[in-house]
RNA sequence: CGGGGCGUAGCGUAGUGGCUAGCGCGCCUGCUUUGGGAGCAGGAGACCGGGAGUUCGAAUCUCCCCGCCCCGACCA
């Protein structure tokens, strides 16, 4: 039983200076966590107690799916990742260290390497395979900027699981036994969350899906429809667009635009000399950008700014993305800045890539790649055709949904676990095979999976807090009870001692706030900032007989006769 | 890394050149109180982020450094 007034714990009756968000807030009011440095936290018993019945939930849901606990170190050698290429591509992200011999290490900041390595050196026969083996560990990422309390953070809990299969339908179907795990543990840790579909990215692989917890402070943006139920990362948001009627587009014609290299001083000079009706949806924005250090053009409508991250992700392989800068222009004189059409970009021999939505047989008013002039009747398919489609504009609330047309929604969510389809990058690199039925070396194929536990503390404080505190879902909190004893008799404190002790003998966990010194108002304050999901006043309802038990999450009380209290909070939390 | 804000006791803060750095919460002692962050009295606790400088005099002004928070870039 948690006794209050031996608890290591000291609450905080003003918000931390250093807290914006909610969960921050609150884990650092209600004595659960301390800041140390920038996104490193320490935890207190209660914080604790969390964590590990977040843990647990994890733990117990990966055991059920048949996958095997194991345990690696957080410091480990810099060999491997030397091989992958990670000591490097990880940048600065990564903590380096070294032994007094000068060996370099790293504290881990995932582990693909080190997996791949165990089961290379344990297995070696396709009959060995399936196999999903995860850990529960500390990870360190050297983030650039590290926010929102737990959210974020330069060391976390991260639960990591890796499958291992013999071939392509294996790994689906490990991949599909991840996905139901995370299901039910999402679930039963009371969250509501979204499977979204995601790029797969730096990580390589083919398939990738992330699981995200709606939350307003959440900083991953993704897309859902409405009707149809499609989610994906803004990243991953297909676009689908008919193409355009070409029939009938006259003939491209080069008109006089002068001082209009802005898209918006574009639209005033035709509407006023070409005719009205034109918007800046009307207009092609060709955007000159850096891939890799090779000039690259992207073509997206011009009411539409290119979303960075969006256009890299889909541009597979590209590590490093940016737009021109004037030194840039300068190695390409026949771009003139401002007025650049796709017309000419064949003489080039720059790589033409169009969003999608600028679809073939559709026209448009673009640059005639002459100072202050611009065509229009810019068909695509006659006077420019794309080397490639690429998703490269900004996804925005209304556009439509690829699966059934709906205008989709934006929303902000924090990412707590993602589940990918590896393949064989890792197992390729570090050499790990197994022997077929006809004793021919095969590459194994892989996927990882992670679930942010620490993560998940701060994610469902911010999904379920409210004005008054945390407000822990059942399984998760330090106690499932808190029974807080008022009066200055000892009888309100020997009765809710006794009760503590008959509700923890059935299997209750108790939080007991026995402090004689405190006043009521103090406890009641305590108890709903702590947030276990009930809390059971003894004081002086005693005289009746009665007992009142309260739902922290509803803030309905009922007074309860003491002789039938435990069975009736074990009825609550059934 | 760019932009903005901040650093005074465990927490929240006042103090913008001049007495011994002030207040609230928390903490300690005593008395009173005990169902919504109690009252009174007494007390402990601060090298004012660090260094250098300006000045008769610096928490306060100047320079450098460090740290923290927010926005952005970045983020398996």
């Amino acid at each position: 039983m948690l006794k209050m007034s031996t608890l290591f714990l000291r609450t905080l009756r003003d918000d931390p200076a250093d807290a914006e968000v909610a969960s921050h807030r609150l884990l650092v009011r209600a004595g659960y966590i301390r800041r140390i440095a920038a996104g490193i936290y320490s935890w207190l018993p209660l914080g604790v107690l969390t964590l590990r019945n977040i843990e647990n939930v994890v733990r117990q849901e990966m055991d059920q799916a048949g996958f095997q606990e194991v345990h690696f170190p957080a410091l480990l050698p810099r060999e491997a990742y030397e091989i992958t290429h990670r000591w490097k591509e990880y940048g600065p992200s990564l903590f380096r260290l070294q032994d007094r011999k000068g060996g370099d290490y790293l504290l881990g900041p995932t582990h693909e390497e080190m997996f791949t390595l165990m089961v290379k050196s344990e297995y070696s026969s396709y009959k060995d395979l399936p196999l999903s083996i995860y850990q529960i560990q500390t990870k360190y990422r050297d983030e650039a900027r590290p926010r929102s309390g737990i959210i974020r953070g330069r060391e976390f809990v991260m639960k990591d699981s890796y499958s291992f299969d013999f071939d392509d339908a294996g790994l689906e179907e490990s991949y599909q036994k991840h996905r139901d795990a995370y299901i039910s543990c999402f679930n039963r840790l009371g969250m509501k969350y979204n499977i979204v579909k995601a790029v797969a990215g730096a990580m390589g692989g083919s398939k990738s899906e992330e699981f995200l917890a709606p939350c307003a402070t959440g900083e991953d943006t993704y897309v859902l429809c409405p009707a149809c139920g499609y989610a994906a990362n803004v990243e991953a948001m297909q676009t689908k667009v008919a193409p355009g009627n070409a029939q009938g587009v006259p003939a491209m014609e080069e008109l006089d635009t002068p001082h209009t290299p802005t898209i918006d001083s574009l639209v005033a000079v035709m509407n006023a000399n070409f005719g009205g009706g034109y918007t800046a949806s009307d207009t092609l924005k060709n955007i000159m950008l850096v891939a890799d250090g090779k000039a690259i053009s992207v073509l997206v409508p011009g009411d539409r700014e290119v979303d960075l991250k969006r256009l890299q992700e889909n541009l597979s392989g590209v590590h490093e993305l940016r737009v021109f800068e004037e030194a840039d222009f300068a190695q390409y004189p026949a771009l003139v800045k401002g007025y650049i059409g796709p017309q000419d970009a064949l003489k080039s021999g720059i790589t033409l890539y169009a969003d999608p939505r600028v679809a073939p047989g559709t026209s448009w008013i673009s640059g005639a790649n002459k100072k202050d002039r611009h065509a229009r009747f810019v068909l695509n398919g006659r006077d420019f055709i794309p080397d490639a489609y690429v998703e490269a504009a900004e996804v925005r609330t209304g556009d439509s949904c690829p699966e059934c047309g709906t205008d989709v929604i934006i929303d902000r969510a924090i990412e707590i676990g993602h589940i990918f389809q590896l393949g064989r990058k890792y197992s390729q690199a570090l050499n790990l095979t197994v022997l077929d039925s006809n004793g021919k070396s095969q590459t194994v194929t892989m996927g990882s999976y992670g679930i942010g536990v620490s993560r998940a503390v701060a994610a469902i404080a911010e999904q379920t807090c409210d004005e008054l505190g945390l407000n822990w879902p059942k399984e998760l909190a330090p106690a499932k009870v808190h029974i807080v004893a008022t009066g200055k008799d000892d009888l309100p404190f020997d009765t809710a001692l006794k009760l503590g002790s008959d509700l923890e003998a059935m299997g209750i966990s108790v939080m007991l706030d026995d402090r004689r010194d405190a006043s009521a108002g103090v406890k009641f304050k305590d108890a709903e900032l702590i947030g276990n999901p009930i809390i059971v006043v003894v004081g002086r309802g005693l005289v009746d007989g009665n007992v009142e038990v309260r739902i922290r999450a509803t803030g309905v009380k009922n007074d309860v006769a003491l002789t039938q209290a435990t069975s009736s909070i074990a009825a609550l939390l059934s």
